[in-house]
RNA sequence: GCCCCCGUAGCUCAGGCGGACAGAGCAGCGGUUUCCUAAACCGCGUGCCGGGUGUUCGAGUCACCCCGGGGGCACCA
């Protein structure tokens, strides 16, 4: 008893097969015409049955037409163009509808669909040697983006940042905190070739000398490093931690590599594992994975030659341990890292999962520019620009909303003039100006002392204008529309939906008034603006983007 | 050389598991406010959808090739 419109609609088709004698396909989908001219939904099953049906697509539509059931949602059925079967939803209904919408509230597209499905969706990861930059704000929209969409659809979701803590770049990092430390107690020394010569390791080597004091220097090499590659990697991931908080980004967990994975001999395990399926050999003096076997191009190491796990090794233990409590697994990353993609996946059917049950998405890189300018970016120089001061400059909001009005796997160029000094025509804005403009009306209301109706009980039949007719359509899609982005990972839907509704309701605000003399219209309408705010409120709070009452 | 992503309006990008006449925002020009927020509304658009071949009743969408841009091709992480 939902107002998911197309899952009536594919009821009633389903009657009308049986009805015709023909054989439905597996699915059936509804599709939003461009052109209203040719429906509010239409389907192409009759093409696809044409050919098992023995009869021209346009026949077979004719057949599905003539057996088409009385639904109260349906005004007419009819065939048009090579075999199409195109739906005109009855406004009457279309206008109750809206109480249901109005019941459901903030529950209002959201589907159990993934009830029992526990996902795990790993992203930003960034490495504790640096602060986040802009590249991992966007990940970070993008990750909480989806978490938030599956968690409406009923998947149990756990979102996860993982923390790179060991290995080459730990060691790296703690020497390059050993320079700055001992820099700050006078001596002459350089950080290191290849090491971190960010200006924030500076701040974090004073902290240390006020906790850890001076002594500490003077213990054995293998402790000193540890114990300020321990101290940098802690103090640097509570300052991602921050701005990630600040983002409005919260992680379930952060698993650290070094604790959670390595010490306890996880990557071993899993070379055992994959050892027991004679997955494993030696050549070269190395310890090798038959990956080729699994759909990557060539075979990878597990165990170098020195005898040290590669990077590899322990992604696998970490996708296990990942997959300790989940059923999929989603990772964000970077495209240099693509590379990996392969592999991971070949060593996870390896080990007996599901071959889509870990997808990887590729989050590509953003040029900042400013004024049209690129920004110059160095690593090694350890010059960038933080996502702290992107949050600073260019706001929570708009930053988020900017980023996910893109597809993640699209390059971007975001500049920071252009979101800024357009702020006001920025379509974050747009969108949210549409669910303030809403909250004034009630506002209005309260202050003329005017009761705000119980929806129950309103005559939607009053709504009556095309522009009405065509928000309420846009609102009955709301649910097919998150599911969309749900199944293919793509929250930018959710952002390009909301710019359209709001591009609904501007103009029927600009030219119709909501609060008038005839209460019973009156009552209507704020159904109507009351059912907008909430679809724009629920889809905002899917991008993590607040809904403000005033602007 | 091999692999991945991208190539749609001046700019930034959408185009919903192939569908019916290709869209939005921005930038530009002109107009709208005694009225629930003008961060709004109204009007103004001639795009070889990078190019080619193919699959299909139908291709911006799928396959292959080519061109252009980015990124990867480690016993680094």
């Amino acid at each position: 008893m939902g107002a998911n419109v197309t899952e009536q609609l594919s009821e009633g088709l389903h009657a009308a097969l049986r009805a015709a004698g023909l054989a439905p396909p597996e699915e059936l989908l509804w599709e939003v015409p461009r052109e209203s001219v040719h429906g509010d939904y239409a389907t192409n099953v009759a093409m696809q049955l044409a050919k098992a049906a023995r009869r021209p697509p346009r026949q077979v539509a004719e057949l599905i037409v003539k057996h088409w059931p009385s639904l109260p949602a349906v005004e007419r059925v009819e065939v048009a163009g090579p075999g199409f079967v195109n739906v005109f939803l009855a406004g009457a209904w279309c206008a109750d509808a809206l109480r249901q919408i109005l019941a459901a509230g903030a529950e209002y597209g959201q589907s159990p669909r993934g009830r029992g499905q526990r996902v795990r969706i790993e992203f930003v990861s960034a490495n504790p040697t640096g602060p986040l930059v802009i590249v991992n704000a966007r990940a970070a929209a993008i990750g909480d983006a989806l978490a938030r969409i599956l968690r409406s659809q009923g998947y149990t979701v756990f979102a996860e940042y993982y923390v790179n803590d060991a290995g080459n770049q730990a060691t790296m990092l703690a020497r390059s905190m050993e320079a700055r430390v001992r820099q700050l107690l006078g001596e002459a020394r350089d950080v290191p070739e290849g090491g971190y010569p960010g200006e924030y390791l500076v701040d974090v080597a004073k902290g240390y000398l006020a906790e850890e004091g001076a002594h500490s220097l003077s213990e054995p090499e293998a402790a000193r490093l540890e114990r300020l590659g321990r101290y940098a990697v802690r103090r640097i991931r509570e300052a991602q931690e921050r701005v990630l908080r600040e983002y409005g980004v919260e992680f379930d967990r952060w698993v650290s590599e070094n604790v959670e994975i390595r010490k306890p001999g996880l990557p071993e395990e899993a070379i055992e594992l994959l050892r027991a399926r004679d997955l494993v050999y030696e050549a070269e003096g190395a310890l090798w994975f038959r990956a080729s076997r699994f759909g990557d191009d060539e075979d990878r190491v597990l165990v170098k030659s020195d005898g040290e796990l590669t990077y590899f090794a322990a992604d696998i233990a970490y996708h296990l341990f990942k997959f300790g409590d989940a059923d999929r697994l989603i990772d964000l990353i970077g495209p240099d890292h693509h590379g990996y993609v392969a592999r991971i996946k070949a060593a996870m059917i390896a080990l007996g999962k599901p071959a889509d049950a870990v997808q990887v998405l590729i989050v590509q890189l953003v040029t900042l520019l400013r004024g049209g300018e690129p920004v110059r970016m160095s690593k090694r120089r350890g010059e960038f620009v933080l996502m702290e001061e992107l949050i600073e400059e260019v706001g929570r909001d708009a930053a988020r909303f900017t980023f996910l009005t893109r597809r993640h796997d699209s390059p971007l160029d975001f500049d920071i003039e252009v979101v800024t000094r357009q702020s006001a025509d920025n379509p974050v804005y747009y969108v949210q100006y549409c669910h303030a403009r809403i909250s004034s009306i009630f506002q209005h209301l309260k202050q003329r002392k005017l009761p705000v109706p119980d929806w129950r009980s309103v005559d939607l039949s009053r709504l009556t204008l095309p522009e009405e007719l065509a928000l309420i359509k846009r609102l009955l899609q709301f649910p097919d529309l998150v599911a969309g982005a749900a199944r293919t990972l793509e929250p930018h839907r959710v952002a390009y939906y909301l710019q359209e509704l709001a591009a609904g309701f501007h103009p029927y605000y600009n030219r119709h008034r909501v609060v008038s003399e005839d209460r019973a219209l009156t009552d209507a309408r704020l159904a109507l603006a009351a059912a907008v705010g909430q679809v724009v409120r629920n889809g905002l709070a899917l991008l993590g983007v607040s809904a403000p009452e005033k602007m």
